[in-house]
DNA sequence: TAGAAATGTCAAGTCTTATTTACATTTTAT
DNA sequence: ATAAAATGTAAATAAGACTTGACATTTCTA
């Protein structure tokens, strides 16, 4: 699964730290999503979406695994 | 969070054990997620998005929690 | 260009979500 | 009414999300 954290921050001038906080979770945690490491879970992915107003299709791009 | 994946379902007359083999979770994961036993993971939201071709926001009502 | 802010990363541990197995109850169809 | 299908539920375990803390590197900014 890939995202747009990065970008969607990056035009909101957010850093990790703020964007962590907004969400209420830590910093790591969207360092972590944003590399890729793992994929939020789906009460983390609406919150990322109320914050940056967006759908979570739009911000998130889902790929078959396997 | 709430979810109307039962409904969903109905609608096209899929048992809980038919989708869950087609989002390749098991038919008691199917059972938790309709009780609101506990949300899915954001891969699993994704596919049950793609099984009844509907927006993750269209199936998962969400609410600030406490 | 030095200090501060931001980011990258790692390890260890916690908590939640997901799976399996197993069995009970309810619904559907004959 | 009976058999078969579907659903409900629960315990044990596995897998993944997330935290804290620590430290290194990169990027801003005064």
């Amino acid at each position: 699964m890939k995202n747009n954290i990065r970008v969607l921050r990056a035009e909101r001038k957010l850093t990790q730290g703020e964007l962590a906080d907004a969400i209420g979770v830590s910093r790591q945690t969207i360092n972590a999503i944003e590399k890729g490491k793992f994929d939020p879970s789906l009460p983390t992915a609406f919150r990322l979406a109320g914050v940056f107003e967006k759908r979570i299709e739009e911000i998130f791009e889902y790929h078959e695994e396997g």
